[in-house]
DNA sequence: TGAAATGTTGGGGCG
DNA sequence: ACGCCCCAACATTTC
């Protein structure tokens, strides 16, 4: 009986799994070994943190559980990949190892490295697609560069053929007892969690996908950039995990409607990053735009632990700030108007906002997030000019009219007339008495003066 | 997926 | 009736 792996990674569901399809073709007679590697040197990274690892974990578990109900278990192993899937393979006889391709650098350089120690020993490494909608590389300019701006690449992205979503296996036989290890937990990963993330895995990805198809995909478009609505998708956590297909879920739109091709567009702008990232994995460390490497940015500072921690004195900010530790998520376009904040008004360099969002947030991502980042900061592809400088106030009033978003996160403020909930600092003092807000004691005074660091800002830049 | 500064227009108040 | 001013509303330019 010919025995395959199933590498599973960023890929953690069953159905419309291309390389799952792979390694159990051509069906009955075929054994799989479903194997997830913990890999210590990303576990333990800097930039990893306790609402991904927490998701990794519940992930991980309804895989197994799904696997199961197959006749299979998820082979779980602690170690480099390089020498654990080589190592798997020999112990099984596996003659192939399948899994789905990856992008990042840290990802790119694993692979071929895996691939190379699988070769040597006789084992044949296949890489499928099902991470990105459309696979680095396959959209591509007439002369067959990537792209540098967006709306040209989507375009382009709309030529590429999609397939259709396929259905989970019935059966994924494990061929024999392979000693694997416990399921991992954010315990044993050796992480507390401070945060309430979200429930991962395939199964509540997919309800998930239900409930927003059903509640909020007509009115995206109108709806996803208020604050304190639940417009958005919340589905970025179980996308970067693959506990959803991006097929699955872009198959289920209905294009012709403004709110679902709204959304399907956020969709296409993951896989514009993915892109960038595969093409330009220096993006990762340095600005994508060479005329802006050498810009003297801020880095640590009592204005950067300010950010971090939601006490810059500007309400929408602080909210933003505040829900990413709560709840390891932030709205998309809270995490525009504070990353704008960190690069324009405090003139700190983005890769500690990268930094601290990787950390924080349920699904950090290193391409949406880096591209993100670099867009804020003006240095990246199709990225915002440099004079593009969100106003904190108009942006909260504009985007969290009640102030229900502000008042959410930021409970001190919480009796605060919405006339000054977005610019607390101009209450009238019988006011600020009234409704128990002295600034400086019970709110911090804005720690800068918008319009002051705009000037900086814009002095800043056209020095480069 | 900006915001502020500057320019233009047109209605209304008023002498 | 007319000219003048003010200024809100909108458009354009600039960063």
């Amino acid at each position: 009986m010919p025995t395959r792996i199933l590498w599973f990674r960023r890929d953690l569901r069953l159905h419309d799994h291309p390389a799952l399809a792979a390694a159990l073709e051509p069906g009955d007679g075929t054994a799989v070994v479903p194997l997830f590697v913990v890999d210590p040197r990303l576990v333990g990274a800097p930039r990893m943190g306790a609402p991904r690892l927490s998701y990794l974990c519940d992930a991980l578990a309804a895989l197994d559980e799904g696997l199961h109900r197959r006749g299979g278990r998820l082979i779980v192993r602690s170690g480099d990949p390089r020498d654990v899937v080589p190592a798997v393979a020999a112990e099984t006889g596996a003659a192939a190892v399948h899994w789905s391709g990856e992008f990042t650098p840290y990802g790119t350089d694993r692979d071929a490295a895996v691939r190379a120690a699988l070769e040597g020993a006789g084992v044949e490494a296949h890489a499928h697609p099902g991470v990105l909608l459309a696979e680095p590389g396959s959209v591509r300019t007439a002369p067959g560069d990537f792209f540098r701006v967006f709306s040209p690449f989507q375009r382009a992205w709309r030529e590429v053929p999609l397939g259709e979503v396929t259905p989970a296996p019935g059966r994924v036989p494990v061929p024999h007892a392979t000693p694997g290890e416990p399921l991992p937990t954010p315990a044993s990963l050796g992480v507390s969690l401070d945060a309430d993330v979200i429930e991962g895995g395939e199964p509540a990805a997919r309800a998930r996908l239900e409930e927003f198809l059903r509640l909020s995909a007509d009115a995206y478009h109108e709806r996803r950039n208020l604050l304190s609505s639940d417009g958005t998708s919340r589905l970025s956590a179980d996308l970067h995990y693959g506990c959803v297909s991006p097929r699955a879920v872009y198959r289920r739109l209905d294009l012709r409607q403004p709110g679902h091709k709204g959304f399907a567009s956020e969709l296409v702008w993951r896989d514009f990053y993915g892109h960038v990232l595969a093409r330009w994995p220096e993006v990762a460390i340095t600005e994508f735009n060479p005329a802006l490497r050498d810009l003297p940015w801020r880095g640590a500072s009592a204005d950067l632990d300010a950010w971090c921690e939601g006490r810059t004195g500007y309400p929408v900010i602080d909210a933003a700030m505040r829900q990413l530790l709560g709840i390891a998520w932030m709205h998309n376009r809270a995490r525009m108007l504070v990353a704008s904040f960190l690069c324009k008004d405090l003139l700190t360099d983005w890769r500690l906002g990268e930094a601290h969002f990787l950390r924080h947030l349920v699904d950090g991502d290193a391409a949406s997030n880096n591209g993100g980042w670099q867009w804020a900061a003006g240095t990246g592809t199709d990225a915002q000019p440099y004079f593009r400088i969100f106003n904190p106030v108009s942006q909260g009033e504009q985007f969290d009219p009640d102030g229900a978003y502000v008042r959410r996160w930021v409970p001190e403020l919480r009796r605060v007339p919405d006339r000054w909930i977005h610019h607390p600092w101009d209450l009238p003092d019988d006011v600020a008495a009234d409704c128990g807000v002295r600034i400086g004691r019970d709110y911090p005074a804005p720690i800068v003066d918008h319009a002051q660091a705009r000037i900086h800002a814009l002095a800043f830049f056209k020095r480069a």
